[in-house]
DNA sequence: GACTTTATATACCGATAGGTATATAAAGTC
DNA sequence: GACTTTATATACCTATCGGTATATAAAGTC
């Protein structure tokens, strides 16, 4: 048994159900079975296992953003493409995501806040860059890519929130009408 | 000088820099500049607090949306006003609007979401009456109040949220774009 | 003027927060 | 086999948490 993955997801576990501010270091350990020490051997402090989590978990999902952001000539098709990468990882990645979507919220200022904004702004980047790209090919696209970088993104967490919460799952038609949505608007 | 009032304001303003978890008690008593049992006199306890500033800022809003929402057979109309409505209350109420952005996103089981969750769902069921009824006058719509309702909802908070952490402001065109890309998608 | 209600302060409560000093057992290295 | 590194446990630290018992001063009520 990898004692450090098991605290790690056990923490995470926690995180997710409780938050992260009120799920005390002790309640993590005596869930885990181990003693405290043990914890900050391996993390250092509260913050250093919030570090681990987020190493562990949003890397590979903006390393798959980044493969599926290399097809700018196909709007649709790479929309759909993020979509569905997106919602996959949160489906898969229930505990993680939830806590993700509750520190994106998190007061601008907040330590929590400060910790997991530069993997937000890898996130942003990744789907700015994209919509610029995309303007060479789609004309009337008028320099938005701000705009429809962040419309993007908050449509979906939008989506997986609710399906976090009310544990739906997401079959390949729902992408296509959240991304079909967003393309074309509610009247089409 | 209301005492109340004051106490109120204050942590209002403390719960939306540092966040609801991480504010103390003590915290907001010395920054108010008066005695502990002065709060628990007035607020009973720290979620009462939380429900007074609630009650105090939450309500006017569900109200004028509840207003807004009476005319159904204008849906462009009305999703202008709607979102008039909610950017100019964000814009008046930025601490309130952000520890609400905040708590909106906090575990569905944890004390502070549950708290807010009636007022959330309130806000929520205006949205989808409204698309509900925009069907009889719309046809293309499709049962896809629930769909309409959340997207919309979550759109507009996307773009709170950049302008509250980035402190731009809105003007009438800003409101007319973002419910224009609603209605007709990004490629118009 | 006696009595009640409203509003505020001093001083304290047990529980828990995040974190550590110290010891030690096991495992790898020479 | 001596030594170092890795990994774990006991016991403890100080600070702060949310909350309260008690006292009292002012203001309204009769």
């Amino acid at each position: 048994m990898d004692t450090k993955e098991h605290i790690l997801q056990t923490a995470l576990k926690l995180f997710a159900e409780h938050g992260f501010a009120t799920t005390g270091i002790q309640e993590v350990t005596q869930t885990s079975g181990i003693a405290k020490p043990t914890l900050y051997y391996y993390f250092g402090s509260k913050e250093g296992l919030l570090e681990g989590i987020l190493e562990k978990f949003f890397k590979p999902l903006l390393d798959n953003l980044t493969t599926v952001s290399n097809c700018p000539s196909d709007v649709p098709g790479s929309l759909y493409k993020f979509a569905e990468t997106v919602f996959k990882f949160a489906a898969e990645n229930k505990d993680f995501y939830r806590m993700l979507l509750s520190m994106g919220f998190d007061p601008p200022q907040s330590r929590t806040y400060l910790i997991i904004k530069p993997y937000l702004e890898k996130e942003y980047e990744i789907f700015e860059s994209f919509f610029k790209a995309a303007q060479q090919f789609h004309g009337n696209m008028k320099d938005r890519e701000k705009q429809y970088a962040l419309s993007f993104i908050g449509l979906i967490n939008t989506y997986i929130s609710v399906q976090l919460n009310f544990d739906l799952d997401i079959d390949s038609s729902f992408v296509f009408r959240v991304v079909h949505q967003y393309m074309y608007g509610i009247f089409s």
